[in-house]
DNA sequence: TGACATATTTGGAACGTTCCAATTAAATCG
DNA sequence: CGATTTAATTGGAACGTTCCAAATATGTCA
């Protein structure tokens, strides 16, 4: 390190005051003579000072950093939350630590331990799959604020910011089944998620709602990603009995399942309709337009640092659990707008 | 916060010993007597202990903590970027602040500074459009390391580490114009950061260089988005001479431009040849898939967290600029691979 | 057994802040 | 003018570690 470090003991002598004025002036305290609040900004701006909020946050006892912990960046969707949290979080003047644990809990283990130790003040995450409540035991124990964010762990005392995925789906069904469609698959995603199981029911309780008769054949799995949409609208078109519709676990299958639906051939939209979940930005703009579930991932990372924030400033412990509510947003490829539509009317 | 925090005193009454015994046992030094090892961890963990590592870097004056500052985590390729670093940054055992500009040069200014204060050991930055070599001069004098990834600042006297945009502008060039092109567009980027005139300049030498005449009304800008790709193709729609081929400034623009076809009732890969450049996640998978110079962007933010560990183990203050290699890699989108060829054969 | 080497442990200062109680200076009052 | 209030400043302890020099215990050798 070139420079020496410039402590609040070399600008107190440099401004000649003592350390403890410095400190007043750094917390800008009304209790300094204007004059000398000068004196000492100047020798600031001199001597190159830089605050160290380290050996404050060791003083206080406390920091203005919060961890943040995501499954997948590279997921449009989990970016999105990002940078709503990151909004909300760098204008409250905290800065965050941010990792991403690919699903793999182990490394999910090692963020949380490694930011325990640099001494967040609160923590946003979206538990890796397989996460279990017992996980963040010790964590909840040391008084930390934790909010959970997009998966729930059902059970756990601690708040959460979840989607309302059941309602979501009722209407994406509702609607399919209004446009006619009485073959309706559910494509993407492994069955060991909240948000899985909570879209999945939604899907089932829609169908009963129409009057739909409900098919095992027609729920397919697969890796919630784009890539998993593509497997997965293909080993739907192996099927006797094609579905005609598809409501999506995430937009990402959705993508992928209009990939997959284009190499086959077959116009999304128009041959086949899908709908996603969550809205994505790129919703809106790809070709067809999708039709999805508009959870708002911006809004919703905001949401969640917004109830952190409430959460590490009132030193309440209670936990509190929102679920924002969602909408379908309509667009082309549940063929609904589509200017040629050629579907088979009904219902 | 209920639990009172329990330190290195306490376990070292609990295990009857003095704290710097227990210090020692920490940082796993081979000092102690494998008795006495065995007892303070075991109090440590009976009494919940927690490492304070502001306190440690308080006293060492040194942290393990660095800073990464990208523009959009929004877009794939910079979400990329920033997985590649978290990976390595995060097995050599450091953790990470992150925050994204959106190209708001206030915004990163605050957030270097929060990052110093925070005393991160060094930086990864993508700087944001505007920044100039003058606002980084206290961040480098201050000695710590930088590496500016992606963007490079003409000038600055810090490490950097970015693509080969000149190369691998050209080599599309030479596979357009393979192909029979020679009304070839460029689209997307704004004229202002050192990416689009490198990008740009390799276009325009590949032009030359392949014997076609540079026209000025084919080289359109917009925002490096996907949203920006639309816009431009359907600018160059209203061209009287159109072109018949695009080289993009990104594969956002790319699949912009793609979905801006599709409106227009054209289709990418046969009716219009699109080439991408960065090569996303999604480039490989998209229908029909794109054509695009591959820079991997995963890799290279690994490369960058490389780059940087090793000029923070060793102290090097020196400079290292390393531009990483770029390859075409083509798939449909440019008409190459199309099962249907109909293109007007040539060259 | 005394001297010496080796293995292990330890007290206290230091890191750069904040906070408290206490001090000093200036101003006001009767 | 001494007493009291108000305004501004200050020294030192504390936060939880690490590091150094020094202390203690243990073993070895002649």
């Amino acid at each position: 390190m070139n420079p020496p470090k410039v402590t609040i003991i070399d600008i107190a002598n440099a401004a000649d005051v003592s350390k403890s004025t410095v400190s007043l002036v750094l917390q800008n305290s009304p209790l300094v003579n204007e004059l000398t609040r000068v004196k000492v900004n100047a020798a600031i701006r001199d001597l190159g000072y830089v605050y160290n909020r380290g050996a404050a946050n060791l003083r206080q006892s406390k920091s203005k950093i919060v961890g943040i912990v995501v499954n997948d960046l590279t997921n449009g969707f989990f970016a999105e939350l990002a940078v709503g949290m990151d909004l909300v979080v760098q204008s409250a003047g905290y800065v965050q630590f941010m990792a991403h644990t690919g699903e793999n809990i182990d490394r999910q283990r090692e963020v949380i331990a490694s930011m325990r130790e640099h001494g967040i003040a609160g923590l946003i995450l979206c538990p890796a799959r397989g996460t279990q409540i017992s996980d963040l035991k010790p964590l909840i124990e040391s008084g930390i604020p934790v909010v959970l964010a997009v998966r729930n762990l059902p059970g756990s005392k601690v708040s959460s910011l979840v989607s309302d995925n059941h309602a979501g789906s009722v209407s994406a069904i509702q609607h399919l089944a209004a446009l006619g469609h009485d073959k309706i698959a559910f494509m993407g995603g492994f069955a060991d998620t909240a948000v899985y199981q909570e879209r999945l029911q939604g899907y089932r309780d829609g169908l009963v709602e129409a009057g739909i008769v409900l098919r095992d054949d027609f729920i397919i799995s697969s890796a919630p990603s784009r890539a998993g949409g593509i497997d997965a609208i293909s080993r739907s078109l192996t099927l006797r009995d094609r579905p005609t519709a598809v409501l999506c676990l995430n937009d990402a299958v959705a993508f992928g399942v209009c990939d997959g639906l284009r190499s086959a051939r077959k116009e999304p939209g128009r041959d086949f309709a899908v709908i996603g979940f969550d809205d994505v930005i790129e919703a809106k703009s790809a070709v067809p337009a999708l039709t999805t579930v508009s959870v708002d991932p911006q809004a919703m990372g905001s949401r969640a640092a917004q109830l952190l924030m409430k959460q590490i400033n009132s030193g309440r412990t209670e936990a509190e659990s929102v679920t924002t509510s969602v909408r379908l947003v309509v667009r082309e490829s549940c063929g609904a707008n589509l200017k040629s539509a050629n579907k088979r009317a009904s219902a």
